[in-house]
DNA sequence: CGGTAGATTTCGTGA
DNA sequence: TCACGAAGTCTACCG
């Protein structure tokens, strides 16, 4: 990875045209042709940027980055006046990152008990396809009634509209007519409730750790013998 | 802005819980508080990070970052191994990015020039209320019916839907009944033209470029008597 | 390669 | 502060 400290003025056109007036900035050229600009506030996000996979041309006093193989023609011109810092450091391969708590751990603890959303309800299957896309889990009631579920860690309107297509194809199978749904969701945005009540849809807000921990004893109940 | 590379090892415990084993890393401290962990791959975003407010406490080893006044209680907790690089270098004041070419410079030029997407369209207001959100235009045809105009860079299913939204509760209204919608874009998605079309939503591809070019003509064609 | 859905999305804006 | 919508979203995954 090399790191350029420098006063410069960076130009991009491509999707957009932005122009970046001389200042001082970091410049970072990664291994994989990342090059992003950064400077010392604006937290996340860089203030230009080119994503792999990059052509980089290094002349006197200019950084060149262009698109290798992309429908679009994405230039990013970095004009050098001042070179404060330029070092390179080699990083060897990174260790990948765990994460945990992402909407995959939610369909897993939710597929593990789904009587956790719904007393008695069973599932049947995960990502259930339908030709608009998979349904996160498909269950049955106490009743044996269908029921389609769809988990999001926030559940916004665009998650109600989601699966609202994937009832409304449902449903034109005679065998699951009276399917109905449920928006299952860490945090449930208030306008997603009014929208999804609208629809008949129920909504349920859960809790990752709380399901974890209500899981656990049934798992450790024989095992422990309590 | 500080500078160092380091073997370390990376957790983060807020909104989902991660951990990054150890290796030579980027760390980027912002004087805005923000922090950044890059490796040299991976592109444009890092690996781990958070965003201000911040408070940083850095003890012998190891760098704490966490959250000022939030609800969420965010931690990002850094191991630092070896220190291979610390540092800081005065950046100034940067100076703003300009951008041209964005959905909001779409529907400017729109607003000016809807006659540019279909013959004999008047603009009523820019973003004309609904209560699920604004409509980008709201506009009367040829024949005085009205239209209710949505504006995408790129247009996706998800801009079907949120016009169709819009138009279900524009027609509640009984003098807006009639109301049809067409769907602006630099660029339509297959899929998009599809459902819309299905829906009774006209599709127009519209390019920036030329709504300027065509609109300059008439700006200046009695400054310069041509 | 195109399309879809997720993301610690981030970031701006307006109520 | 909250909630919504745009973003050069980026990124992984699937066909």
């Amino acid at each position: 990875m090399r790191l350029i400290v420098a006063r410069c003025e960076v130009s991009y056109t491509g999707r957009l045209t932005a122009f970046l007036p001389a200042s001082t900035r970091l410049l970072l050229l990664k291994s994989d042709g990342s090059v992003l600009v950064h400077a010392d506030a604006g937290g996340y996000k860089p203030l230009n940027w080119m994503t792999p996979p990059t052509v980089i041309e290094e002349a006197d006093g200019s950084i060149v980055v262009r698109k290798r193989s992309g429908k679009t023609e994405d230039r990013l011109e970095i004009r050098l006046h001042e070179v404060l810092s330029d070092v390179a450091h080699e990083m060897g391969e990174a260790a990948g990152l765990e994460k945990d708590g992402v909407e995959r751990h939610l369909q897993e603890e939710l597929a593990a008990r789904p009587e956790a959303l719904v007393e008695g309800l069973r599932l049947v299957r995960r990502e259930w396809p339908t030709d608009v896309g998979p349904v996160d889990l498909m269950c049955r009631d106490a009743d044996d009634g269908w029921v389609a579920v769809e988990i999001k860690r926030v559940a916004t309107i665009d998650a109600v509209e989601q699966l609202s297509r994937y009832l409304e194809r449902i449903q034109l199978d005679p065998a699951l007519a009276t399917c109905r749904g449920i928006l299952a969701a860490e945090q449930l945005k208030p306008q997603a409730v009014t929208l999804a009540e609208g629809r008949g849809i129920e909504c349920v807000e859960v809790d990752l750790a709380v399901l974890r921990e209500e899981r656990e004893p049934e798992l450790t109940l024989f095992s422990l013998a309590r």
